[in-house]
DNA sequence: AATGGGTCGACTTTTTTGTTCGAAAATAGT
DNA sequence: ACTATTTTCGAACAAAAAAGTCGACCCATT
């Protein structure tokens, strides 16, 4: 196995890197990225700010390296719904609360998206057509699922994932900026997935 | 009236510096002092950096402004129970009380120690002796009143009042380090209280 | 004692930040 | 309409803080 990444590889070595992780993730949500300096993260550790860059070429690797992270926690929960046993309607349902309530957990997520409004742009949306992907997957199953079962019926099953990933994507927004409770907004989930079902349900 | 401060003064001038002082005092509160620059400031209010030092004369005058708001807040509930009927002892109790839990919620003050550990000291220190003069006038009046109506006995008033200012400022770093909650922070206070008392009371 | 992963201090380079200043807007006064 | 005053801001700059580099040091293991 080849190691394509730029850091080395060793016994001590990945828990060092999960250890800057963990740390960089909480000043992150605490700070946000912009505000939240390599010696922070080092004095965390307790150790020396260079040392980081021993695990990580840069303050934007580990950036990436929390965000995806964070990424992992999502889908891990994620699969867990896809793969239990369910209704395709109850499943699709539980699908999107959980996705919404977790990414509200998500801090860095938001914290994220909060400080590009003032900087950067490229990389967080290079990240969202990833995400956006490994959603579609993940939905096409669900939806897979409820046509062979006869409860949905959809044409082009793919590219209808692909709608309702971009679709959920869209609805990050009014959440993340909490112009609505998560109380509020699962009635708005609700009625959009009302709305989702009558048109995927076949009648 | 001359304006000894350094800003003018004038109708639209008062309004926008306490704009001013709210906006940072919400920003100190969620990133600290040395993580909110004046130009997060300005965008709070929508307004051009530079704007600021027409109403501050720098970042740390609005810092001692933000201080001054919460110590004003502190201190109006503080007179309002010492002008409140009230049995001394109560009186004093209540007092005490409530000074720990405005305090506790006085963001600003300890994310501002926080801070402190980090950059300079000589600043926050000067302020504490000057509220450590105002709480004694406080506690003087509640001394007073429970001497004349004989419920304390104290020798030197206006020492023991600075005396107990003292300790109770000794009191806050503990309670700000949240090494306690404030539900044990409270019982320290009472048993520290119930000192007090069999010290003061006559017996 | 030689290798090499891991650490750090000191240094350089790059960005950010606080602050100033003069000139444009806006506003009030005449 | 004209003038004075208050308020706003963009550009510029010095100072501070940040990111990032590098060679020297550990300290295990071999």
């Amino acid at each position: 196995m080849s190691n394509l990444g730029s850091s080395p590889s060793g016994a001590q070595n990945d828990n060092m890197r999960s250890s800057i992780i963990e740390a960089a993730k909480e000043l992150f949500a605490k700070f946000g990225y912009k505000k939240t300096t390599m010696e922070d993260i080092a004095i965390a550790l307790r150790k020396g700010k260079s040392s980081l860059y021993y695990y990580f070429k840069n303050k934007e690797e580990i950036f990436q390296a929390v965000i995806e992270s964070e990424e992992k926690h999502l889908f891990s929960k994620l699969n867990e719904i896809v793969n239990t046993k369910m209704e395709p309607r109850e499943k699709f349902t539980q699908y999107v609360i959980t996705r919404m309530e977790t990414i509200l957990e998500l801090d860095n997520y938001i914290k994220a998206l909060k400080d590009e409004m003032l900087t950067n742009y490229e990389f967080l949306s290079r990240l969202k057509t990833s995400t956006e992907k490994q959603e579609a997957a993940l939905l096409t199953k669900i939806l897979e699922e409820g046509t062979s079962s006869n409860t949905f019926q959809v044409k082009n099953i793919p590219m209808a994932a692909v709608a309702i990933a971009t679709a959920l994507k869209g609805m990050e927004g009014p959440l993340l900026s909490s112009y609505y409770s998560f109380e509020d907004f699962k009635v708005q989930i609700e009625n959009t997935l009302n709305i989702l079902f009558f048109g995927l349900i076949r009648r």
